[in-house]
DNA sequence: TGTATATGGTTGCTTAGACAAGTTGCTCGC
DNA sequence: GCGAGCAACTTGTCTAAGCAACCATATACA
């Protein structure tokens, strides 16, 4: 490789793009071992610390492997993962300038019966706020909402008044987030559930499940449920080369 | 702050940690300005590298904005986002230990229809690899697979054998990805794709559309779906602290 | 043969200093 | 009053050097 003088491009960043070239042209392929720092110091001319910085760059990313006291290695090819974002359905409604409004047709405590508390992975007969509520845009039901929270995570949470503010974004002001799971499927939905969506017969729901967590101690559980035909998820994602 | 001497920490480790502990606190708000890294450097006695580095990472994680001639800055709250991966269904299946297998029903080069450029966003007439493919999770059909793909960026796709490697994968090895978009719904399937995933009436399916990009140029439409009784996405995220 | 030790090679971290590049605000001259 | 230019301050990059931590291998010794 050779210093690029007309593009005043950093050298690290220099660096990081020859690695990158050699793996993507097959030159070097998955556990490949790569020169050592020295070595790369010696080929390139620039400091140890430049091509450091470019490997543990690289090394962040996933493209590499690094070992101390062994070498640096070409990683494995990555799961091919993709990433899709689900965010507060008040959020999504808002930024399509539409409006949002929300119905609430439970929200009380009681004591969690066994077949949800298995489902949910908690312990039966716990004590839980369980709330119910619909969420509309432009005046047309989107979203049924079925949520349990922890009691000890929002003592206050019977208090609040969700037609103004969403029990997601209000758990979000608790504490910090740090542990999330979600799950989606498609589903025909509960009579019960059809009735307050406004869905005739048949019409296909996608559900998704988010559980999630507070420094190791559980937080919520909500169930939303959506009709396939007013809704969908949808994530575009860049990536970084 | 104080040096850490009991457990041999890294230093720009700590200087993350006192920055993050002062954010997560209240201490330090949006927009908040940091001390400059000479500052920093001044008030720990630590190099400015190492400042420059504590603050460098944190910055790439999107937790500071920092302005060269202008100082750091606590970042914007990220929109409260959670990510949900999407894997290939043939690395999901073999990660259960299960095994994989697939039929191949369609796979020939045509005339894209005008209805499905549309709603693909492609040129009508455009001439395109058209390939339909059902996979297996020990015998039983689990995901229905109409993919189109662009001639000019995997010319040789029709002379693959996508019983041995799939179509996803495939396309892998052409290029790095470099833009992905994907959507996500529920619907009732076609009587076609209900027959090849041996699907009584009125099973709902998932679907995720998937398209691609490799560096500006559009490389794969996929649809792939999968009876809502056998398939779901899943993901659990940590969110760093 | 088996174990302990030495050695060389690797990455990881830290320091000190220097210059480059960008922004802001002030001062000076007109 | 106004603009040009300068000074100060910020972050960005690069270098050189050293020590620490870790690993694999070779060697010495029992």
């Amino acid at each position: 490789m050779t210093r690029d003088v007309a593009k005043p491009r950093p050298l690290y960043q220099q660096v990081k793009d020859y690695i990158q070239s050699r793996i993507a042209s097959g030159e070097w392929t998955e556990h490949t071992r790569l020169p050592s720092e020295h070595e790369l110091r010696r080929q390139t001319g620039f400091a140890r610390m430049t091509i450091h910085r470019a490997l543990r760059e690289l090394a962040d990313k996933g493209v590499l492997l690094r070992i101390q006291g062994v070498g640096t290695f070409v990683a494995e090819q990555r799961p091919h993962a993709a990433l899709l974002e689900i965010n507060s359905i008040a959020h999504e409604i808002r930024t399509r300038g539409h409006a949002y409004s929300c119905d609430v047709h439970l929200l009380e405590r009681e004591r969690i019966d066994e077949a949800t508390a298995r489902t949910l992975n908690l312990l039966p007969e716990s004590a839980v706020f369980h709330c119910v509520a619909v969420h509309f845009e432009d005046g047309q039901p989107v979203q049924h909402e079925e949520r349990y929270v922890n009691p000890a995570m929002a003592p206050a949470y019977l208090r609040q008044d969700f037609t103004r503010i969403t029990t997601h974004d209000y758990l979000m002001t608790i504490g910090p987030l740090s542990e999330a799971e979600h799950t989606v499927e498609a589903l025909l939905p509960s009579p019960e559930i059809g009735r307050l969506l406004h869905l005739g017969a048949n019409e296909p729901c996608l559900r998704v499940t988010r559980r999630t967590w507070t420094l190791g101690t559980w937080v919520t559980v909500a169930r939303l449920t959506s009709p396939g035909m007013r809704y969908r998820l949808r994530s575009r994602k860049i990536t970084p080369v």
